[in-house]
Parts: structure tokens; C-alpha cells; sequence
DNA sequence: TCTATTTCCGTTCAGGGTGAAAGTATTACC
DNA sequence: GGTAATACTTTCACCCTGAACGGAAATAGA
């Protein structure tokens, strides 16, 4: 423990605590942090002067005494640009320092190119949607459908999009951009976006599972991600349940559904269509597709005891509808279950948003906030009075 | 951050050090620990004026120059007491601070006595078997035969011995022991006892299933205990994954392979023996049973990324030969797993053992450690040497 | 036996950090 | 304009660390 450690924690906390908070006075820092204010008005000196933080004045004139002036994170300082790659769709968020959105944008994936050639196309994509911001590009986080090692950042297990495994697409993308990027599956930013913003926002401990092509997964435990070595956390697709000891995942994923609606003579193009017909010859694949549901909820619950299941991806809006009995039905095989089964808050922008998280959070650790802080930041109404739809507005490049 | 919390995570830091590292010099705790010597003098001053700590010659004479002086803690300034209490068994083990086992003992669990005389049954053992220490007696962990509640310590879910579920059972117990009384699941403990001395001695992230009567599991996650709201993680018995939707623990327990030997017509007293007996009509009934153990394995895998998976309790010895099979399968479902499925290293004193470990966590707080540096004390090779068959010898109270 | 050397241990001291309290600035109310 | 209330800043005593210094113990060698 070297001598400026605890100014460092100090900062982290004040940082946080300005964060998390939005604009505060220097008094109700140091009442809420139990900070005495000599330290924070050291700190927020030294924040000020590196141009961290503005000071605002309107305090609202209640009472009398010196008017307290309130500080904020000086948000137009940085921005950050969180994307989530899918088979189908690349969306986009830039964001500011205090998570404000400013841009966004859906893209058609052109999956048809090779590695370098979506590196290339994407770090464009990136650019020409930061547009004037860029010289302030702090980071930008990058959500792929595959399995992300973050020890190594290898991609594996990507089927829908194979060009992301190839280490010179990570590669391309960070050299033509010139700003450290972050890489994480995509389910884990989907979690991390419902965490901070959405269906998990209070949540401790929270499990997300994305049904799209195929069944994706992301656990946080304590307001924390939790990712495994290999990035297969939560994946219970894998578990050898279904008929023949086949796997889950066959059973539970868009895939799936339309191979079983096929074998019935049913072809649909979009397997949340088989959900929405009423066609009585599908009714036992509902079922079907239920029951691997429960048993994937069940371990999600006995595995890490979530507060909240959110399902998110494609043909979660196909199965609101079926969330309350979902839920029951969890509650008898395991009574003890506090979890709510709940779809995702923020639609198709859960994983974009949750890649501007991790942005951010990378970009304020560089700002000296602290690993344990960054759990509570940013803060979790960053996103009111934003309009979602006009953030995802589809643009063809 | 107050002015002393430095200080307070120093102590910790050379505290933990002693505990980890057994006997040590002082300069080899500056070295290793990266704080000054002035400061690690400083700090085992005090601890050695408050008797923590005890100075010890003898270091080997290799080398030339002034004689450095060991410390290390004190071990007989106290002691613990781990009681794994069974359906069938209660087992103890008294340990010295250092975690030196001085006494174990075996006793047939007299399960017709209801909560209060089982309360003052074990009471008066523990008390009978701490002996003349019973004066230094800092703390007693009990695992218990099912799930616990940490945060308001209540019981439930123990079929096996349903008196423990009443709160006078503990209120009686901490009473008449007159010291602080830990209380966890049996399955959390055994997985405790090993991964401080046993299968998991290595491992960051361990997953223990303890398979006797039902089935029971416990958690690792980066050396810690992870333990849910409601002491259930990891509980994959609850599984709606049998046939007909039924939870796999009916099948993967001893009560649910008796019950299928018996459905044959073959009654067995022993699930152990069903596995070591050698008639053809039990083929099946053992395939199934590796069926549902794979699935359970898998949900470990899938859920933590464990780097070791361990099977204890009464019919893992059975299991033995068939552990390399079930983690080739395992591999085949999982091809990035890492886990080895190993079996318990320290046999039926797991649970005991591990409850010796958690008394001693308790003991080490109050002794000033942080809950950050518990997760590596008290050292691994503390058993070394220890003769783990005189500390299982069974008494007849 | 006596001295030099080596290798530690313990202490002193400067520097940086915090919190309590005293001091200053700013505002509202009379 | 005076007074009270509130927000922030400065001062000061104290705490903690790390580097440097001096002391102590044991061996090696004469």
C-alpha cells in the first residue's frame, strides 16, 4: 500500500459517486460518501482542473445561505460508440461521457464479406456515425455473436458470423480505428445494457437469455458481469437434455424451431412466426420449446439464484405472452425461487447500449475510477426521455 | 477512508501472509507483500504484544549474518471446533489457529431426538470433545444437511434430518456452546475442506457435488464461497430434465438408485453397492444414472467454468473407475471444458474439515483479517502429515 | 581471541494524506 | 445595512508509509 493509495480510492469514490448521481453539490458528497469535505473539495479541485468535472450553477434558490454550486461529469469531453454485431443487423450507439445517447443506428450486416473487408466496413461504419465527435473517440466496445476468451480476445463458436473469428478482423478494426476497442459476446453487452438501463435495473443478480438464431447467455452476479475463462458462462443450451440426450440448444432457438416446424410441413422464414400462428399442428412444438425453456430457467435459477431472467433476441416478444406462466410454472419445480421471468426493456438496443457501457466503463477507468466503482456507473437514468425508436432507425449504408 | 484504514489493511496483509506462509521472517514479509520493512516491523510488533503472533528461532543456519527471527502465529492461543452433521453421522474435528487438527472424532447421529435434545446432544459432544480447550474455544461451524439461509440463518429443505430445520436447534446449540456458531450447508463446507486441502487445493473456480442420500452441491467462484440468497446454487437435482419432466435428483441420489434396484427386484440396502455389484439386470440402471450425471456436470460446466469439478459423499468411491469415462463425455458435449472431475481427496472428512476452515475464517476476521485475504488462509499443506483415518475413528458416545 | 563482514532488525525522519475545526464567501431575511 | 444560515476553503494536528540510517547477531578468517 503505497502513500497515495487512499487518494486514489478517494477520487474513485468521488468520481462514482458524481457519476452515479448526475449533478451534486460537494456537500452532499461528502454526507452520502462519508467523505469529510475538506477531501472532496481537494478532490473536486483536482477534478476541475483536469477538466473532469463542470461546475453548474442552478441550485434551486429554497433556502437561504451561500448557494451550493453543483459539479458534473463534463460529459461532452469524450464520447464513446458501443456496437453489437449480429447476423442480420449491426446496431450503433454513440454516447457521451454521461452516457447521454447522441447517435444512433441500424445497419444490414453484409455478412458476405471476408474478415479484413468487414473490419474495414465496420471501423468506416464507426467513424463516419461518430462523425465530428471522432478526435473525442474515447473507446468503443464491440458486442459479436460468438464465444469471447477476454484473457486471449479470441473468438470462438461463432457460427452465424465466422469472419469474427478470425483474429484479423479484431485486428483491422482497432488499427483503422486508432482507439482501443473492447470485444465481449454479444449477450453479455445485451445483459449488461438491461442491467444498467433495463429489466435488471435493480437487480444484484440477474441471468439474460438471448433466442435468436441460437440461445445466447449472460450472467451478473453482484451488478458484475460474470464471464468464464472461454465465455461459455450460462450457456445452458449445451446441457445433453433434450430427447436422445441431444443438446437444448436444438431444441430452443430459431434454428430449431423452424427445423421442427419444417418436419411438420410448416415452412416458416422467421421463427417467431411458428409462435404467433395459431395453427393447432404446432402446439406440440410450443410445448416442446417450453419445456426446454423451463429446464434452461431452472438451472439459471438453481446455478446463481437471479433476482431477474430477462429474454431478450428475436422471438422474446413471441413469447411475452407465455412469461406468467413461465414463472409459475418455475416456482413449482423450485418453490424457493425469487426470480422474475421479465422480457427485455430495451429491445433490439439491449446490446448496443450494454456495448456503450462497457465503453464508458473502460473510458472512466482510465479516469481513475476504480474496478469495484464501476459496478454502480453510469447512472441508471441516463437513457429517460430518450427515444429508443429514433435510436434505432435502420439506415442502408 | 478513515486515517487508519491503511493500517487496518496492512495488518491484514501480514497477517494473512503469516497464515499462509507458516512461519516467516519479517524481511520475507516485506519482500513478498511489497510493503516497507519499517512497516511490516511496526505491524508484527503489535500483533506480537497482542499475542498473536510468536517469535520462533530456528532458522537454518545456511547462510552468514545476524539470525533472522520467524514469526508465526500463535497457534495454541486458540481453537476451533468443524462439526459435519449427517443423517447418518456426526463428525468432528478440533483444530489450533495454525489449523493443526488435534482431535477428531465419528458418532452414529442419534436422529430420533428432536431439536432441542439434538441441540444440547451436540452440544455437550463438542463440548466433551474441544476437552481442556474448550476455555480457548473461538468459534464452531456446523454444516448441516441442508439448505441454509445466511442472512437470517434459517433452515430448510433438510428431509434428512428435519429437526435441524427448527430455529430453537440453533438458537439452543450457540447458547449452550457459548461462543459464535457458523452455520452453512454440509455440501458448501465439503467443498471448503477441499478446496483448501484437497481436490481443489489449485483450482480458482471449483464446483463439489456431494452424493449420499440426496444430492447436494457447493460452489467456488475465484476461491470463494458462492452461496445464493436461499442456499440453493448449484442444486442441478432440481432439474426437470428426468423422463416425464422429473428432477434429476430422483434418480442421481441414494434414495433414487435404491428405489430403481428395487423397482428390478432387487433390493439393496447400500446405493454404493448397486454400483460395485456386478449383476447384468443393473446395467441400465447405472447408464441412466451416468446419463443424469452428465447433465448435472454439463449445467456445472456451462454455469461456472470450473477448473475442477469434485464428487464426494457415500457412493463417489463407487464412481471411482468410471470418473475418466465421464469427463471424456463430458469433453465431448463441452469441447472448450476444462474441468477434471476428481473425487474427494480427503474421503469422508470433507465436510468436517471444511467446517474447521470456516471457524476459522471467522476466528481470523475478528482477529483483524479481511474478507478479501480469507479466501487464502489457512495454508494448504496445513494437513500435511496429518493422519486423516485417526481423525475419522469412530466413537461410540 | 579478536576483528571484519554479512545479513538482518528496528528506528528516525521527511513526505503525503486525512479529518476536525476555524475561517471566509455568499445568499436570504429583517 | 445587519444578522443568520449555508457552502466551501484553509489551517493544523495526526496518521501512515517508504527510504535511509544505525544497531545487533552470527560467521569467517587471522
Amino acid at each position: 500500500m503505497e502513500a497515495q493509495a487512499p487518494r486514489r480510492a478517494n477520487r474513485s469514490t468521488v468520481l462514482a459517486h458524481v457519476l452515479t448521481h448526475g449533478p451534486v453539490t460537494r456537500t452532499a458528497i461528502g454526507q452520502e460518501t462519508d467523505l469529510s469535505p475538506a477531501t472532496v473539495s481537494r478532490i473536486v479541485e483536482v477534478l476541475l482542473d483536469e477538466g473532469l468535472l463542470t461546475e453548474t450553477d442552478g441550485t434551486p434558490t429554497t433556502t437561504r445561505g451561500r448557494r451550493a454550486t453543483r459539479v458534473a461529469i463534463a460529459a461532452g469531453r469524450g464520447v464513446v460508440c458501443g456496437v453489437d454485431v449480429g447476423g442480420s443487423n449491426v446496431r450503433l450507439v454513440v454516447a457521451d461521457l454521461a452516457a447521454t445517447p447522441l447517435v444512433g443506428r441500424t445497419v444490414p450486416t453484409p455478412a458476405d464479406y471476408d474478415a479484413p473487408r468487414l473490419a474495414r466496413w465496420l471501423a468506416d461504419l464507426i467513424r463516419q456515425t461518430v462523425g465530428d465527435n471522432l478526435a473525442r473517440l474515447d473507446c468503443v466496445a464491440v458486442g459479436l455473436p460468438g464465444a469471447v476468451r477476454q484473457h486471449d480476445r479470441t473468438v470462438c463458436n461463432a457460427p452465424n458470423l465466422p469472419q469474427v473469428e478470425d483474429p484479423d478482423f479484431l485486428r483491422l478494426l482497432e488499427k483503422r480505428l486508432a482507439v482501443g476497442v473492447e470485444v465481449d459476446n454479444d449477450s453479455n453487452y445485451a445483459l449488461l445494457g438491461e442491467l444498467r438501463f433495463g429489466a435488471a435495473r435493480d437487480a444484484q443478480t440477474a441471468v439474460m437469455f438471448t433466442i435468436g438464431a441460437g440461445l445466447g447467455a449472460g450472467v451478473a452476479i453482484e451488478r458484475r458481469l460474470f464471464r468464464g475463462r472461454s465465455g461459455m458462462v450460462g450457456e445452458f443450451g449445451h446441457l445433453p437434455a433434450g430427447p436422445l440426450g441431444g443438446a437444448l440448444e436444438q431444441i430452443i432457438s430459431g434454428h430449431g424451431i423452424l427445423a421442427r416446424a419444417r418436419d411438420l410441413g410448416l415452412p416458416f422464414d422467421n421463427a417467431a412466426d411458428v409462435f404467433h400462428s395459431t395453427d393447432s399442428r404446432l402446439v406440440p412444438v410450443k410445448q416442446y420449446v417450453e419445456q426446454a425453456l423451463l429446464i434452461i430457467l431452472t438451472a439459471a435459477v438453481v446455478a446463481y439464484e437471479p433476482e431477474v431472467i430477462v429474454l431478450g433476441g428475436g422471438i422474446s416478444h413471441a413469447l411475452k405472452p407465455d412469461l406468467g406462466r413461465l414463472g409459475s410454472r418455475l416456482r413449482e419445480i423450485v418453490p424457493a425461487t425469487a426470480a422474475a421471468v421479465q422480457s427485455a426493456e430495451l429491445g433490439d438496443l439491449s446490446g448496443a447500449l450494454g456495448a456503450v457501457v462497457a465503453a464508458l466503463h473502460s473510458a472512466y477507468g482510465r479516469l481513475g475510477l476504480a474496478e469495484a466503482d464501476l459496478a454502480h456507473v453510469p447512472q441508471s437514468d441516463a437513457l429517460a426521455g430518450c427515444d429508443l425508436g429514433a435510436l434505432s432507425a435502420t439506415v442502408i449504408a
